[in-house]
DNA sequence: GCCGTTTTCGGCCCGACTGTTTTCAGTCG
């Protein structure tokens, strides 16, 4: 069993976390988180190069960090942390995700109160004691009594990104209507395009005379308004999504548009960067002493920091700034560079809607073709079709073409991968196809070897062209199952095969890193909308944000080239 | 613990708000 990104990310964030506690060097505190949001963000697994330099040359990996990773990787465990977690008792961790607690009142709890854990503070709670500790006035403990009464299922959640927009759209247009306003934007990760997002951050444009904060109290989405000042407020909307209002005069718009856009790791690289030719940024501007070099414009915030303007969804301190500073971004796939889809339902299966009514959804969409891939004929699958359904269709599909001028339909499956790697339908009833998509379904739980065997003996059969949602994730329900990608990866580029962004809301899948790894690789991309009705080509919008976020540029995806190009990819997968 | 257009030592992003304080520490984003 390999030892993922995510293993030695989650080693350094404990170990950060249990230091915090001990109220170690907070820069040698920051130093292992940077390690682990750095590690969590490559596109490749780091524990396979097993060569210190190369651990070395991640940014924020020194010579001890490279050791440590080392260690993890041949042995399985870190000796130091070990050490930490026999110094620092269990549950004390868990007290540092309660709000208004960090590192130094949990240590005032531990050595006041010998609380260790969230049930030992509960008692304190009940029993008054809290109030003996210094640093635990009313409020504190008003707010703790509050979330230790919440049940753990309420713990807030990330949501979808889809979902997410439903909300902060209407938002942002009350506040852009509020008298004397002039811009009301949503920034944070919503306009970064994370799959989800925790919250809300909405970043307002108004001169002083204006108090947008109070305004807000009008808005009838309202859940509740739990502080503000007039630059300064926040709350949670009826559903519970949390919200930060912030709200800048124009002069700052600019600077304040990339402060609270973030990520927090691209901002503060770009006030180090500020910083080290003496200036300082923050968001109120770009200074230098008490001159503003840049401010109004957010490009201008770049520009004068020798930075190409960095696209929001590349904020993510993965070599965005090198690049920029290079002049070398990639130039990042949009939604009017899509020809086609290739992931698309009818009756047939389980979509809603008629291949007719699909074609012209497609085609209202900007689109010049749609594959048709409705699903094969397995357990679990509604309405999956047998070989002579999909026969039939493709006769349907053959005698649309026939009529149709300047749009074309691809005759094309989902067929699901069986557990032991078969497909559910013969190399015979796939030969005929245009495009092959396949798929994982079921048996989500096989250990990461198996899955793994199972995925790569899917992809030797002969006619398979796409594998589809690769990470099987579904946001906030499932967890991606175990496969070892990088060896999918390897098999679609010998193969070669194409990799699926998925643009459902809940996949979208590969995430962003993935895609990263792909576009490196040189494997091409399918960004679909796995459409199920008329209304879900709109899936593609978030499948390209997914896309841009992973780095991918127009020549990255297969369906951005026009028909007769497409068809030779296609035929390039068939053996 | 990392790292070098101030530095191999001595720095390390910035500001708002809250609560508990008598001038500021802690938390948060």
């Amino acid at each position: 069993m390999s030892i993922h990104n995510a293993d030695i990310a989650a080693a350094f964030d404990e170990i950060a976390d249990l230091l915090s506690i001990q109220g170690a060097n907070a820069f040698r505190i920051r130093a292992y988180r940077r390690a682990a949001q750095n590690i969590r963000g490559l596109p490749h697994q780091i524990a396979e190069a097993a060569d210190l330099a190369a651990y070395e040359a991640v940014p924020g990996i020194g010579a001890d960090l490279a050791a440590k990773i080392a260690e993890l990787t041949r042995t399985g465990h870190l000796a130091a942390l070990q050490k930490l977690r026999r110094q620092v008792p269990p549950g004390l961790r868990d007290l540092l995700s309660l709000p208004g607690l960090g590192p130094v009142r949990v240590r005032a709890l531990m050595t006041a109160l010998k609380i260790k854990n969230p049930a030992d503070l509960r008692r304190a709670v009940a029993t008054g004691r809290l109030a003996e500790v210094r640093g635990f006035g009313p409020a504190v403990r008003a707010r703790l009594e509050q979330a230790l009464a919440r049940a753990p299922s309420e713990a807030l959640k990330r949501m979808p990104i889809a979902q997410a927009a439903e909300y902060a759209e209407p938002l942002r247009r009350f506040l852009a209507a509020v008298p004397g306003v002039e811009r009301a934007e949503i920034v944070g990760s919503y306009r970064r395009g994370r799959d989800t997002v925790g919250d809300l951050d909405v970043l307002v444009c108004a001169p002083p005379t204006v108090d947008p904060a109070a305004a807000l109290r009008g808005y009838s989405d309202l859940g509740a308004l739990n502080a503000s000042g007039r630059t300064k407020a926040s709350g949670v909307l009826r559903n519970g999504l949390p919200f930060d209002l912030r709200v800048v005069a124009s002069e700052s718009f600019g600077a304040a548009l990339q402060y609270f856009t973030g990520s927090k790791e691209h901002g503060i690289r770009l006030r180090q960067r500020a910083r080290a030719r003496g200036l300082k940024l923050s968001e109120y501007g770009l200074f230098r002493g008490r001159r503003s070099l840049a401010g109004p414009s957010e490009r201008d915030v770049y520009a004068t920091l020798g930075l190409e303007w960095i696209p929001p969804e590349l904020r993510e301190d993965r070599g965005e700034l090198e690049a920029a500073e290079r002049h070398a971004l990639p130039q990042l796939l949009e939604r009017a560079d899509l020809k086609g889809d290739l992931h698309a339902h009818t009756r047939a299966s389980d979509g809603h809607d008629s291949l007719e009514d699909m074609l012209a959804a497609a085609r209202a969409a900007g689109l010049t073709y749609v594959a048709i891939t409705d699903h094969s004929r397995y357990l679990g699958i509604v309405r999956g079709q047998d070989a002579a359904r999909l026969a039939r269709q493709c006769d349907a599909i053959d005698a649309l073409n026939e009529r149709l001028r300047g749009f074309t339909v691809l005759k094309g499956a989902e067929v699901d991968i069986l557990e032991d790697g078969r497909l559910a339908l013969a190399d015979a009833a796939l030969a005929p196809l245009d495009v092959v998509v396949i798929a994982v379904h079921s048996h989500f739980d096989l250990p990461e070897a198996k899955q793994t065997a199972r995925v790569l003996r899917a992809l030797e059969r002969p006619h398979v062209t796409i594998l589809a949602h690769p990470s099987g994730r579904l946001l906030g329900e499932r967890e991606p199952y175990a496969l070892d990608f990088e060896r999918v990866l390897s098999a679609a580029h010998e193969r070669p095969c194409y990799l699926e962004v998925n643009g459902q809301p809940l996949r979208l899948d590969l995430d962003d890193v993935r895609v990263k790894a792909a576009v490196e690789r040189g494997v091409l991309l399918s960004i679909a909308s796995d459409a199920h009705s008329v209304g879900q080509f709109a899936n593609l919008d978030g499948a390209v944000r997914q896309a841009r976020r992973g780095w991918a540029r127009k020549a990255d995806v297969l369906n951005t080239r026009p028909i007769a190009q497409l068809r030779k990819l296609l035929r390039a997968t068939r053996r």
